[in-house]
DNA sequence: TTTAAATTAAAACGCATGTTTAAAATGGAT
DNA sequence: ATCCATTTTAAACATGCGTTTTAATTTAAA
Protein backbone atom coordinates (compact mmCIF):
# COMPACT_ATOMS: atom_id res chain seq x y z
CA UNK A 1 0.00 0.00 0.00
CA UNK A 2 1.95 3.22 -1.26
CA UNK A 3 1.17 6.38 0.65
CA UNK A 4 -1.75 8.61 -0.87
CA UNK A 5 -0.16 11.30 -1.86
CA UNK A 6 -1.31 14.95 -1.28
CA UNK A 7 -2.49 17.29 -2.99
CA UNK A 8 -0.15 19.88 -1.16
CA UNK A 9 2.65 17.02 -2.68
CA UNK A 10 1.24 16.94 -6.14
CA UNK A 11 1.62 20.55 -6.17
CA UNK A 12 5.06 20.98 -4.65
CA UNK A 13 6.52 17.57 -6.55
CA UNK A 14 4.74 19.49 -10.06
CA UNK A 15 5.89 22.61 -9.22
CA UNK A 16 9.42 22.02 -8.07
CA UNK A 17 9.97 20.06 -11.42
CA UNK A 18 8.84 23.29 -13.62
CA UNK A 19 10.41 25.88 -11.75
CA UNK A 20 14.01 23.98 -11.89
CA UNK A 21 13.08 24.04 -15.60
CA UNK A 22 11.68 27.35 -16.04
CA UNK A 23 12.58 29.77 -13.38
CA UNK A 24 9.96 30.60 -11.26
CA UNK A 25 8.45 33.65 -12.77
CA UNK A 26 8.08 31.78 -16.71
CA UNK A 27 6.02 28.95 -14.52
CA UNK A 28 1.82 29.75 -14.49
CA UNK A 29 0.22 28.43 -11.86
CA UNK A 30 -2.10 26.95 -14.27
CA UNK A 31 0.72 24.92 -15.54
CA UNK A 32 1.70 23.58 -12.14
CA UNK A 33 -1.84 22.41 -11.52
CA UNK A 34 -2.19 20.69 -14.98
CA UNK A 35 0.95 18.85 -14.79
CA UNK A 36 -0.37 18.14 -11.01
CA UNK A 37 -3.94 17.25 -12.10
CA UNK A 38 -5.26 19.30 -9.48
CA UNK A 39 -7.57 22.07 -9.40
CA UNK A 40 -6.44 25.73 -10.04
CA UNK A 41 -7.48 27.40 -6.82
CA UNK A 42 -6.07 24.82 -5.17
CA UNK A 43 -2.67 26.85 -4.95
CA UNK A 44 -4.19 29.87 -3.03
CA UNK A 45 -6.32 27.48 -1.16
CA UNK A 46 -2.90 25.08 0.09
CA UNK A 47 -0.10 27.42 0.44
CA UNK A 48 -2.01 31.25 0.05
CA UNK A 49 -0.03 32.42 -2.75
CA UNK A 50 2.40 31.72 -5.57
CA UNK A 51 5.19 33.59 -3.53
CA UNK A 52 4.08 30.98 -0.19
CA UNK A 53 4.50 28.09 -3.04
CA UNK A 54 7.61 29.32 -4.25
CA UNK A 55 9.01 29.39 -0.25
CA UNK A 56 7.96 25.76 0.18
CA UNK A 57 9.64 24.30 -2.55
CA UNK A 58 12.79 25.88 -1.78
CA UNK A 59 11.70 25.02 2.15
CA UNK A 60 11.65 21.22 1.22
CA UNK A 61 15.16 20.88 0.46
CA UNK A 62 16.69 24.30 2.61
CA UNK A 63 16.00 22.47 5.68
CA UNK A 64 17.50 18.84 4.92
CA UNK A 65 20.70 21.00 3.18
CA UNK A 66 21.35 23.68 5.63
CA UNK A 67 21.77 21.50 8.77
CA UNK A 68 23.56 19.19 7.03
CA UNK A 69 25.99 21.42 5.59
CA UNK A 70 26.84 23.44 8.89
CA UNK A 71 27.24 19.66 10.60
CA UNK A 72 30.14 19.28 8.05
CA UNK A 73 31.84 22.97 8.56
CA UNK A 74 32.14 22.19 12.46
CA UNK A 75 32.91 18.97 11.58
CA UNK A 76 35.74 20.81 9.55
CA UNK A 77 36.54 23.13 12.57
CA UNK A 78 37.37 20.65 15.10
CA UNK A 79 39.97 18.55 12.51
CA UNK A 80 42.05 22.48 12.10
CA UNK A 81 44.34 22.88 9.34
CA UNK A 82 41.96 22.55 6.00
CA UNK A 83 42.30 24.22 2.32
CA UNK A 84 39.80 26.20 0.50
CA UNK A 85 39.22 22.85 -1.28
CA UNK A 86 38.63 21.38 1.79
CA UNK A 87 35.80 24.15 2.57
CA UNK A 88 34.01 23.70 -0.90
CA UNK A 89 34.09 19.73 -0.72
CA UNK A 90 31.94 19.84 2.76
CA UNK A 91 29.06 20.72 0.06
CA UNK A 92 29.15 17.39 -1.75
CA UNK A 93 27.77 14.95 0.90
CA UNK A 94 24.90 17.62 1.54
CA UNK A 95 24.29 18.13 -1.97
CA UNK A 96 23.96 14.52 -2.82
CA UNK A 97 22.00 13.41 0.33
CA UNK A 98 19.34 15.48 -1.14
CA UNK A 99 18.36 12.46 -3.46
CA UNK A 100 17.04 10.70 -0.52
CA UNK A 101 14.25 13.66 -0.42
CA UNK A 102 13.98 12.98 -4.81
CA UNK A 103 15.10 10.80 -7.24
CA UNK A 104 17.17 14.08 -8.69
CA UNK A 105 17.48 16.43 -5.36
CA UNK A 106 20.42 17.60 -5.97
CA UNK A 107 20.45 19.06 -9.94
CA UNK A 108 17.05 19.68 -8.93
CA UNK A 109 18.31 21.50 -5.58
CA UNK A 110 21.09 23.72 -7.25
CA UNK A 111 18.70 24.94 -10.07
CA UNK A 112 16.07 25.74 -7.86
CA UNK A 113 18.54 27.93 -6.06
CA UNK A 114 20.21 29.53 -9.20
CA UNK A 115 17.02 30.97 -10.15
CA UNK A 116 15.89 32.15 -7.08
CA UNK A 117 19.16 34.24 -6.92
CA UNK A 118 18.67 34.74 -10.46
CA UNK A 119 15.04 36.38 -10.00
CA UNK A 120 16.04 38.31 -6.98
CA UNK A 121 12.96 38.11 -5.52
CA UNK A 122 13.63 39.99 -2.00
CA UNK A 123 11.79 37.20 -0.10
CA UNK A 124 13.45 34.48 -0.88
CA UNK A 125 16.38 36.31 -0.11
CA UNK A 126 14.59 37.35 3.12
CA UNK A 127 13.68 34.06 4.24
CA UNK A 128 17.27 32.31 3.90
CA UNK A 129 18.57 34.54 5.67
CA UNK A 130 15.94 34.75 8.38
CA UNK A 131 16.50 31.02 8.64
CA UNK A 132 19.89 30.29 7.63
CA UNK A 133 21.73 33.48 7.96
CA UNK A 134 24.03 31.59 10.74
CA UNK A 135 25.04 28.85 8.47
CA UNK A 136 26.13 31.48 5.31
CA UNK A 137 27.91 33.12 8.17
CA UNK A 138 29.71 29.56 9.26
CA UNK A 139 30.93 29.16 5.81
CA UNK A 140 32.11 32.80 5.67
CA UNK A 141 34.37 31.96 8.91
CA UNK A 142 35.25 28.83 7.48
CA UNK A 143 36.24 30.55 4.40
CA UNK A 144 38.36 32.96 5.76
CA UNK A 145 39.72 30.14 8.30
CA UNK A 146 40.93 28.63 5.13
CA UNK A 147 42.77 31.82 3.95
CA UNK A 148 43.32 33.84 6.84
CA UNK A 149 45.50 36.36 4.40
CA UNK A 150 42.45 37.72 3.14
CA UNK A 151 40.85 40.31 4.43
CA UNK A 152 36.95 39.49 5.33
CA UNK A 153 35.49 42.23 2.63
CA UNK A 154 37.69 39.88 -0.07
CA UNK A 155 36.45 36.91 0.91
CA UNK A 156 32.78 38.47 1.04
CA UNK A 157 33.46 39.21 -2.45
CA UNK A 158 34.73 35.97 -3.36
CA UNK A 159 31.87 33.96 -2.19
CA UNK A 160 29.76 35.49 -3.95
CA UNK A 161 31.75 35.31 -7.20
CA UNK A 162 31.96 32.00 -5.96
CA UNK A 163 27.78 31.60 -5.87
CA UNK A 164 27.74 33.10 -9.20
CA UNK A 165 29.19 30.50 -11.05
CA UNK A 166 27.54 28.32 -9.33
CA UNK A 167 24.31 28.95 -9.85
CA UNK A 168 25.21 30.51 -13.38
CA UNK A 169 26.44 26.61 -14.53
CA UNK A 170 23.45 25.46 -13.14
CA UNK A 171 21.12 27.24 -14.58
CA UNK A 172 22.66 27.56 -18.23
CA UNK A 173 24.10 23.64 -17.35
CA UNK A 174 21.71 21.98 -19.73
CA UNK A 175 22.12 24.18 -22.60
CA UNK A 176 26.00 24.22 -21.68
CA UNK A 177 26.12 20.26 -21.89
CA UNK A 178 24.25 20.30 -24.85
CA UNK A 179 26.71 22.51 -26.79
CA UNK A 180 29.92 20.94 -24.85
CA UNK A 181 28.68 17.58 -26.29
CA UNK A 182 28.21 18.95 -29.83
CA UNK A 183 31.29 20.68 -30.18
CA UNK A 184 33.64 18.04 -28.18
CA UNK A 185 31.92 14.96 -28.50
CA UNK A 186 31.92 14.74 -25.25
CA UNK A 187 28.82 13.83 -22.84
CA UNK A 188 28.65 15.28 -19.61
CA UNK A 189 26.74 14.15 -16.62
CA UNK A 190 25.14 16.52 -14.36
CA UNK A 191 27.56 15.73 -11.64
CA UNK A 192 30.45 16.04 -13.40
CA UNK A 193 29.37 19.66 -13.83
CA UNK A 194 30.25 19.93 -9.92
CA UNK A 195 33.15 18.29 -10.53
CA UNK A 196 34.53 20.79 -12.88
CA UNK A 197 33.22 23.89 -10.90
CA UNK A 198 34.59 22.76 -7.83
CA UNK A 199 38.77 23.53 -8.53
CA UNK A 200 37.50 26.25 -10.51
CA UNK A 201 36.46 27.71 -7.28
CA UNK A 202 39.20 26.75 -5.24
CA UNK A 203 41.42 28.05 -7.69
CA UNK A 204 39.67 31.78 -7.57
CA UNK A 205 39.38 31.73 -3.33
CA UNK A 206 42.78 31.30 -3.18
CA UNK A 207 44.07 33.61 -5.88
CA UNK A 208 46.65 36.78 -4.15
CA UNK A 209 44.12 39.71 -3.69
CA UNK A 210 44.30 42.34 -6.34
CA UNK A 211 46.20 44.99 -3.50
CA UNK A 212 48.78 42.30 -2.97
CA UNK A 213 49.79 42.17 -6.35
CA UNK A 214 52.46 44.03 -6.90
CA UNK A 215 54.04 43.88 -10.63
CA UNK B 1 23.15 74.31 -30.50
CA UNK B 2 22.75 70.58 -29.17
CA UNK B 3 22.13 67.85 -31.55
CA UNK B 4 18.54 67.44 -31.66
CA UNK B 5 17.65 64.17 -29.69
CA UNK B 6 15.51 61.64 -31.99
CA UNK B 7 12.69 59.36 -30.91
CA UNK B 8 14.46 55.79 -31.20
CA UNK B 9 17.63 57.29 -29.05
CA UNK B 10 14.87 58.58 -26.45
CA UNK B 11 13.72 54.80 -26.72
CA UNK B 12 17.18 53.32 -26.79
CA UNK B 13 18.26 55.34 -23.80
CA UNK B 14 15.09 54.88 -21.77
CA UNK B 15 15.03 51.42 -22.37
CA UNK B 16 18.82 50.18 -21.64
CA UNK B 17 18.65 52.15 -17.94
CA UNK B 18 15.69 50.23 -17.35
CA UNK B 19 16.68 46.85 -18.68
CA UNK B 20 19.91 47.03 -16.61
CA UNK B 21 18.30 48.19 -13.16
CA UNK B 22 15.67 45.47 -14.04
CA UNK B 23 16.54 43.39 -16.09
CA UNK B 24 14.20 42.83 -19.85
CA UNK B 25 11.46 40.83 -18.81
CA UNK B 26 10.41 43.00 -16.00
CA UNK B 27 10.83 45.83 -17.62
CA UNK B 28 7.82 46.95 -19.71
CA UNK B 29 7.19 48.95 -22.96
CA UNK B 30 4.76 51.28 -21.06
CA UNK B 31 7.83 52.24 -18.28
CA UNK B 32 9.67 53.10 -21.16
CA UNK B 33 7.61 55.17 -23.41
CA UNK B 34 6.47 56.87 -19.93
CA UNK B 35 10.65 57.87 -18.92
CA UNK B 36 11.13 58.87 -22.32
CA UNK B 37 8.48 60.89 -22.91
CA UNK B 38 7.44 59.14 -25.85
CA UNK B 39 4.31 57.40 -26.67
CA UNK B 40 3.14 53.84 -26.27
CA UNK B 41 3.23 52.62 -30.07
CA UNK B 42 6.25 54.64 -31.53
CA UNK B 43 8.20 51.50 -30.07
CA UNK B 44 6.80 49.36 -32.28
CA UNK B 45 6.59 51.73 -35.07
CA UNK B 46 10.39 52.45 -34.80
CA UNK B 47 11.74 48.72 -33.78
CA UNK B 48 9.11 46.29 -34.71
CA UNK B 49 8.78 44.28 -31.06
CA UNK B 50 10.02 44.31 -27.83
CA UNK B 51 12.14 41.65 -28.86
CA UNK B 52 14.20 44.05 -31.37
CA UNK B 53 14.47 46.48 -29.06
CA UNK B 54 16.02 44.70 -26.92
CA UNK B 55 18.77 43.48 -29.79
CA UNK B 56 18.98 47.39 -30.91
CA UNK B 57 19.61 48.19 -27.10
CA UNK B 58 22.50 44.86 -26.76
CA UNK B 59 23.80 46.28 -30.30
CA UNK B 60 24.69 49.34 -29.55
CA UNK B 61 27.56 47.93 -27.05
CA UNK B 62 28.52 45.41 -28.57
CA UNK B 63 29.29 47.06 -31.89
CA UNK B 64 31.86 49.10 -29.69
CA UNK B 65 33.20 46.27 -27.75
CA UNK B 66 33.64 43.14 -29.30
CA UNK B 67 35.79 44.68 -32.11
CA UNK B 68 38.26 46.84 -29.43
CA UNK B 69 37.98 43.00 -27.54
CA UNK B 70 39.56 41.49 -30.63
CA UNK B 71 41.90 43.86 -31.40
CA UNK B 72 43.48 43.64 -27.53
CA UNK B 73 43.75 39.78 -28.14
CA UNK B 74 45.08 39.64 -31.02
CA UNK B 75 47.31 41.78 -29.89
CA UNK B 76 48.53 39.63 -26.84
CA UNK B 77 48.75 36.45 -28.94
CA UNK B 78 51.41 39.03 -31.37
CA UNK B 79 53.21 39.21 -28.31
CA UNK B 80 53.11 36.24 -27.26
CA UNK B 81 54.23 34.08 -23.54
CA UNK B 82 50.68 35.82 -21.68
CA UNK B 83 49.25 34.31 -18.70
CA UNK B 84 45.30 33.83 -17.89
CA UNK B 85 45.58 36.96 -15.81
CA UNK B 86 46.67 39.06 -19.37
CA UNK B 87 44.29 37.59 -20.89
CA UNK B 88 41.68 38.67 -18.57
CA UNK B 89 43.14 42.16 -18.43
CA UNK B 90 42.34 42.40 -22.22
CA UNK B 91 38.95 43.37 -21.15
CA UNK B 92 39.56 46.37 -19.04
CA UNK B 93 40.46 49.04 -22.02
CA UNK B 94 37.25 47.76 -24.28
CA UNK B 95 35.06 47.65 -21.48
CA UNK B 96 35.99 51.35 -19.77
CA UNK B 97 36.19 53.43 -23.54
CA UNK B 98 32.40 52.00 -23.27
CA UNK B 99 32.45 55.63 -21.59
CA UNK B 100 32.54 57.26 -24.80
CA UNK B 101 28.87 55.98 -25.54
CA UNK B 102 27.50 56.70 -22.67
CA UNK B 103 28.34 58.09 -19.29
CA UNK B 104 28.20 54.47 -17.29
CA UNK B 105 28.54 52.59 -20.37
CA UNK B 106 30.46 50.01 -19.04
CA UNK B 107 28.44 49.41 -15.70
CA UNK B 108 25.77 49.49 -17.73
CA UNK B 109 26.78 47.79 -20.57
CA UNK B 110 27.96 44.88 -18.09
CA UNK B 111 24.26 44.73 -16.72
CA UNK B 112 22.93 44.09 -19.28
CA UNK B 113 24.88 41.20 -20.49
CA UNK B 114 24.12 39.77 -16.91
CA UNK B 115 20.50 40.31 -17.88
CA UNK B 116 20.78 39.06 -21.61
CA UNK B 117 22.51 36.09 -20.09
CA UNK B 118 20.45 35.23 -17.28
CA UNK B 119 17.20 35.45 -19.23
CA UNK B 120 18.50 33.16 -21.59
CA UNK B 121 16.05 34.57 -24.58
CA UNK B 122 17.10 32.53 -27.52
CA UNK B 123 17.19 35.05 -29.72
CA UNK B 124 19.87 36.89 -28.12
CA UNK B 125 22.23 34.38 -28.13
CA UNK B 126 21.61 33.68 -31.29
CA UNK B 127 22.76 37.66 -32.47
CA UNK B 128 25.84 37.32 -30.39
CA UNK B 129 26.72 33.56 -31.81
CA UNK B 130 26.39 35.18 -35.26
CA UNK B 131 27.91 38.82 -35.06
CA UNK B 132 30.40 37.89 -33.13
CA UNK B 133 31.06 34.06 -32.63
CA UNK B 134 34.62 34.56 -34.19
CA UNK B 135 35.60 36.91 -31.09
CA UNK B 136 34.05 34.29 -28.83
CA UNK B 137 35.84 31.87 -30.48
CA UNK B 138 39.01 34.13 -30.35
CA UNK B 139 38.81 34.13 -26.52
CA UNK B 140 38.37 30.73 -25.82
CA UNK B 141 41.61 30.07 -28.45
CA UNK B 142 43.63 32.54 -25.83
CA UNK B 143 42.60 31.51 -23.04
CA UNK B 144 43.82 27.65 -24.52
CA UNK B 145 47.09 28.88 -25.28
CA UNK B 146 47.56 30.69 -21.91
CA UNK B 147 46.57 27.30 -20.42
CA UNK B 148 47.69 24.77 -22.78
CA UNK B 149 47.62 22.27 -19.76
CA UNK B 150 43.78 22.15 -19.94
CA UNK B 151 41.43 20.69 -22.17
CA UNK B 152 39.54 22.84 -25.15
CA UNK B 153 36.32 21.02 -23.25
CA UNK B 154 38.01 21.82 -19.16
CA UNK B 155 38.34 25.42 -20.99
CA UNK B 156 35.03 25.58 -22.31
CA UNK B 157 33.79 24.80 -18.75
CA UNK B 158 35.71 27.05 -17.35
CA UNK B 159 35.17 30.17 -19.27
CA UNK B 160 31.12 29.76 -18.92
CA UNK B 161 32.06 29.47 -15.32
CA UNK B 162 33.95 32.25 -15.64
CA UNK B 163 31.10 33.93 -17.72
CA UNK B 164 28.34 33.08 -14.90
CA UNK B 165 30.60 34.87 -12.07
CA UNK B 166 31.07 38.26 -13.77
CA UNK B 167 27.67 38.64 -14.83
CA UNK B 168 25.62 37.53 -11.27
CA UNK B 169 28.53 39.95 -9.75
CA UNK B 170 27.49 42.82 -11.69
CA UNK B 171 23.44 41.80 -11.88
CA UNK B 172 23.81 41.69 -8.00
CA UNK B 173 26.28 43.90 -7.46
CA UNK B 174 24.24 47.23 -6.60
CA UNK B 175 22.43 44.62 -3.92
CA UNK B 176 26.07 43.33 -2.43
CA UNK B 177 27.91 46.52 -2.32
CA UNK B 178 25.14 47.72 0.12
CA UNK B 179 25.45 44.80 2.26
CA UNK B 180 29.18 45.52 2.28
CA UNK B 181 28.89 48.72 2.86
CA UNK B 182 26.50 47.84 5.85
CA UNK B 183 28.68 44.49 7.18
CA UNK B 184 32.34 46.03 6.91
CA UNK B 185 31.68 49.30 6.11
CA UNK B 186 33.97 49.76 3.58
CA UNK B 187 32.17 51.52 0.53
CA UNK B 188 33.05 49.90 -3.56
CA UNK B 189 33.05 51.64 -6.10
CA UNK B 190 31.46 49.61 -9.48
CA UNK B 191 34.89 49.48 -11.13
CA UNK B 192 35.96 47.89 -8.08
CA UNK B 193 34.08 44.98 -7.80
CA UNK B 194 35.93 44.30 -11.32
CA UNK B 195 39.47 45.20 -9.65
CA UNK B 196 38.55 41.90 -7.26
CA UNK B 197 36.67 39.86 -9.83
CA UNK B 198 39.65 39.64 -12.01
CA UNK B 199 41.95 37.54 -10.13
CA UNK B 200 39.27 35.81 -8.85
CA UNK B 201 38.72 34.73 -11.79
CA UNK B 202 42.28 33.78 -12.90
CA UNK B 203 43.07 32.20 -9.94
CA UNK B 204 40.00 29.94 -11.05
CA UNK B 205 40.94 29.03 -14.66
CA UNK B 206 44.71 28.30 -13.82
CA UNK B 207 43.80 25.93 -11.40
CA UNK B 208 44.69 22.28 -11.69
CA UNK B 209 41.95 20.33 -13.39
CA UNK B 210 39.75 17.79 -11.52
CA UNK B 211 41.40 14.66 -13.55
CA UNK B 212 45.15 15.97 -12.84
CA UNK B 213 44.37 16.74 -8.79
CA UNK B 214 45.52 13.06 -7.37
CA UNK B 215 46.53 13.87 -3.97
C1' DT C 1 1.46 76.43 -51.43
C1' DT C 2 0.42 71.85 -52.35
C1' DT C 3 1.03 67.18 -51.75
C1' DA C 4 2.60 62.88 -50.24
C1' DA C 5 5.21 60.48 -47.00
C1' DA C 6 6.77 59.93 -42.28
C1' DT C 7 5.76 60.27 -37.64
C1' DT C 8 2.99 60.80 -33.43
C1' DA C 9 -1.23 60.09 -30.84
C1' DA C 10 -5.12 57.87 -28.47
C1' DA C 11 -7.69 54.00 -28.07
C1' DA C 12 -8.77 49.42 -28.25
C1' DC C 13 -7.65 44.43 -28.95
C1' DG C 14 -6.54 39.88 -27.53
C1' DC C 15 -4.35 37.28 -24.31
C1' DA C 16 -2.27 35.45 -20.06
C1' DT C 17 -1.57 36.02 -15.39
C1' DG C 18 -2.58 35.52 -10.04
C1' DT C 19 -6.43 35.70 -7.24
C1' DT C 20 -11.18 35.39 -5.42
C1' DT C 21 -15.81 33.73 -5.10
C1' DA C 22 -19.47 30.72 -4.20
C1' DA C 23 -21.33 26.38 -4.89
C1' DA C 24 -20.60 21.36 -4.95
C1' DA C 25 -18.45 17.30 -3.14
C1' DT C 26 -16.07 14.75 0.35
C1' DG C 27 -14.98 12.57 4.72
C1' DG C 28 -14.84 11.67 9.65
C1' DA C 29 -16.88 12.14 14.14
C1' DT C 30 -21.04 11.92 16.83
C1' DA D 1 -27.39 8.37 9.16
C1' DT D 2 -26.46 13.12 10.12
C1' DC D 3 -23.84 16.99 10.54
C1' DC D 4 -20.05 20.01 10.11
C1' DA D 5 -15.54 21.15 8.72
C1' DT D 6 -12.47 20.33 5.02
C1' DT D 7 -11.52 20.20 0.43
C1' DT D 8 -12.42 20.41 -4.52
C1' DT D 9 -14.51 22.52 -8.42
C1' DA D 10 -15.88 25.79 -12.08
C1' DA D 11 -16.33 30.33 -13.15
C1' DA D 12 -15.37 34.93 -13.06
C1' DC D 13 -12.52 38.94 -11.75
C1' DA D 14 -9.10 42.49 -12.06
C1' DT D 15 -4.86 43.67 -13.97
C1' DG D 16 -1.02 44.20 -16.92
C1' DC D 17 1.13 43.00 -21.00
C1' DG D 18 2.72 43.47 -26.24
C1' DT D 19 0.63 44.68 -30.21
C1' DT D 20 -2.53 46.71 -33.73
C1' DT D 21 -5.48 50.04 -35.62
C1' DT D 22 -7.04 54.35 -37.24
C1' DA D 23 -6.85 59.06 -37.30
C1' DA D 24 -4.33 63.36 -36.48
C1' DT D 25 -0.21 65.76 -37.03
C1' DT D 26 4.24 66.99 -38.56
C1' DT D 27 7.84 67.08 -41.97
C1' DA D 28 10.01 67.83 -46.20
C1' DA D 29 9.98 67.66 -51.15
C1' DA D 30 7.77 69.41 -55.64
Amino acid sequence: MAKRITTQEKILNAAEALFAEQGFEQTSLRQITTEADVNLASVNYHFGSKKALIQAVMARYLEVFMPKLAEQLVQLAERGNFTTRDVFDCFREPLSELQQVRKHGPTLFLSLLGFAYAEIQGHLRRYTMDHFGDVMALLLDTLHQANPQLSPVDMFWRLHFVLGATVFAQVSGPALREIAAADFGEAVAADQVIDRLIPFLAGGVDAASHSSTVE
